[in-house]
DNA sequence: TCCATTGTTTCGAGTCTCGAAGTATTGAGC
DNA sequence: GCTCAATACTTCGAGACTCGAAACAATGGA
């Protein structure tokens, strides 16, 4: 019976996350930025192909009609522009703008410094990285 | 240089926090419980003297108008109900009544039954959990 | 050509979060 | 014991977030 064991580390999750959200707020505001738009940008890649609404809406586990909403936060920002995915005229896909690569690259920083995560060494986060890739992988 | 494994590391935690609440809420719906109710339900440990409204915004990390708000959902759903603190009658405690308990264990239960982190084994989530406890005790 | 399916947006409603201002109680200093 | 700054909470108003239902556009198979 392992329950003790994953209540905490259920809490401990929880909880870092919140004090992430927490201590990146101001980082955040600075930019007029909020923690949902700031999860939009983080996971477009600007090295990789621009993804599409639908693939934007998988990684951050919301719907069609949020990821809209979300997107027209980023677009109104000029962080991102929507364009018509050639491949299929029915998707568009999100691409970062100048400013936008620039935003993401300055908050991206912010938030691995700010990050109660950072407190731990190389090996550490080796360590940790090897458990939740372990998590993540197992449901994805 | 670990940037690349801190990355990694906070983006697997907010990834693993987004799919809980997905996973969740479902469940949660079956109790009228939104993600926000839940979290406020969770720390309260109804085996622990009841927190004020003070100590569950810290818990929390949120501020005193919003857990107004979060309390009067769980006070209008007949989950808790507010006490004057007879040492300090400023303050406000939560105190669970008996649905309020039991709604947390049936709750809590199917949190620790579809968190990802399910999946790790006993050795897994201790070596996680001493990893985890060090990033929050550090920066309590 | 028809039409079921897919990807996105619009609309409306409800939830969540916050800053500013208001109320009640406390405790320190005189 | 009075005064008053500080503390704990609530109210109010506004904005941000999320979702289901319905609409729209493009696709692809029959």
């Amino acid at each position: 019976m392992t329950t003790p064991e994953l209540t905490a580390v259920v809490a401990a999750t929880h909880d870092i996350w919140m004090r992430t959200n927490d201590l990146l707020g101001p980082s955040l505001a600075e930019h007029q930025m909020t923690p949902a738009t700031f999860q939009a940008l983080w996971v477009i890649d600007p090295d990789e192909k621009p993804p599409s609404m639908k693939v934007m809406a998988e990684r951050l586990y919301c719907n069609a009609p949020n990821l809209t909403f979300i997107s027209n936060q980023l677009v109104d920002r000029g962080l991102a522009e929507r364009a018509v995915d050639p491949d299929d005229r029915r998707s568009r896909v999100l691409v970062l703008t100048a400013k936008g690569r620039e935003v993401r690259a300055e908050l991206v920083r912010v938030a691995l410094e700010k990050t109660p995560l950072a407190v731990l060494d190389g090996s550490e986060l080796r360590q940790l990285m090897t458990l939740l890739e372990r998590v993540t992988r197992s449901a994805g």
